[in-house]
DNA sequence: CTACTTTTTGCAAGTTTTTGCTGTTTTTAG
DNA sequence: CTAAAAACAGCAAAAACTTGCAAAAAGTAG
């Protein structure tokens, strides 16, 4: 194997993982560690990579993530925002849930924009409130400490007599068969409650989260009328979901 | 795992949750614990988190509270959370409003301390949910933008249903004669529905506005058991209160 | 093809960094 | 004040790094 071939693949591999190891590496290209070592060291003097102890990161590496894991992942959020955004229309009633994706869309709503939004979660209805024109309801109810989300049956009993334009779900777990899944159950009676109260529910998912099933099912995909993912609408990773009657963007 | 890995998982961590303690850093990256305090030791230094005894907090925590400037009317309102904090006990279910003087009480409540807490703040009911045996039930409505607090009929409604031991009135203008004050109808209702609700009511005054008049009256001096104020309370300026059967302390 | 130089690679010895453990001191909470 | 928890300092083992060197591979010129 070429040098080129090594150091090129060196490269791909901290551009995907943004970082690695120096022994795996040696391992997989099937070379000694100092010959690892040695290319390595040749990228960091070239400012390809940042050498570090053990391995090496790309430099963007240590940056802040909302999202434990990549870096990737926030910007993805923020095209989802975007396109979730553009959906939504002056003097609108709106009900959004919370988690990160949903947080970015708070932070991106334009500030002459006037809405009534509803919202279960605490850090949402923070962020919303720095919107002059923006009408945020609270759903009260006991808070789960983690999530910093209204949960029981307070919540429940508002949103049964609530009829609104728009539902924005964030962060939960899609798959075509399985529909949208949760993992607490609390979350799942609220995100319902929520669903039957809206005209229209928009469901916002990074790609990573397609095809994932956790353990309780929120709704099926027939009760979903919009999916927003970083995605072009062609994407062949979204197939699975085109025989639903589903609106992808 | 590389201690740049380490490391970034602390700094996320400390930034999403404002505040981590070190055993449980060292419980999930499965490190010992001097491994941690080296780390967190290093990134203290680099100025990127705060290391605090038993764990580590990020530095802007908790500054939604606009800093008042005056570093007088935060130590008067320290002590007087203090005597607040003193006199919960175990178990109780408490009402509390918004105000910098009932998050200083919030944050001073001890962590072991199991409480159930109504609230219609929105920084005091964030702040209360960093105590992990605080269970925090939010009473939702309308939010004002300024004081992020819940207003409105849904609000007035829960609390009409609700009773409880104590209901601590933060920040509101006091005097012997026109009792206790506010300049906001709408919020006048909801402190109302909160004294209704509990059977003591608590209030929180610095000196300052003692004898201050606004356009409102919540209530007079005959429905509040116990006034905190930051004095002494044998302090001549309270002396206007007496007359009433008010615990002064 | 051969002799020579240059580059690359792996190895070994010695150094540095990292890490966990020890016992001791300091801080915190009841 | 006392007991428990946390921080600190020093030490030793393990892992990673450095350097120098020699063998192998590749290139070059006669």
């Amino acid at each position: 194997m070429l040098k080129e071939e090594r150091q090129k693949y060196i490269l791909d591999q901290v551009h995907l993982h943004h970082r690695v190891l120096l022994n795996d590496l040696a391992d997989f290209l099937d070379v000694s560690i100092d010959t690892v070592r040695r290319d390595v060291k040749e990228l960091a003097k070239e400012k390809k990579l940042k050498k570090v102890h053990g391995g090496a990161t790309s430099f963007g590496f240590m940056n802040f993530t909302k999202d434990d894991g990549n870096i990737y992942l926030q910007s993805k959020k923020i095209q989802i925002a975007e396109k979730t955004v553009s959906l939504l229309s002056e003097g609108q009633v709106v009900l959004m849930s919370g988690g990160t994706t949903n947080m970015e869309v708070a932070k991106m709503i334009p500030r002459k924009l006037p809405l009534t939004v509803f919202t279960p979660s605490l850090h949402v209805a923070m962020q919303l409130l720095e919107l002059p024109e923006v009408e945020v309801i609270f759903l009260g109810g006991k808070l789960l400490h983690e999530a910093k989300f209204a949960v029981g049956g307070t919540v429940v009993n508002a949103l049964n007599q609530l009829r609104v334009d728009l539902c924005i779900l964030g962060t939960g777990y899609l798959d075509a068969e399985a529909g949208l899944t949760e993992f607490d159950w609390e979350v799942i009676q609220v995100k319902r409650a929520m669903i039957r109260a809206a005209k229209k529910t928009i469901i916002l998912s990074v790609s990573d989260k397609l095809h994932s099933v956790q353990k309780f099912q929120t709704c099926d995909l027939t009760a979903v009328h919009t999916l927003v993912t970083e995605l072009d609408p062609s994407d062949p990773m979204l197939d699975a979901f085109r025989p639903f009657d589903l609106h992808l963007i």
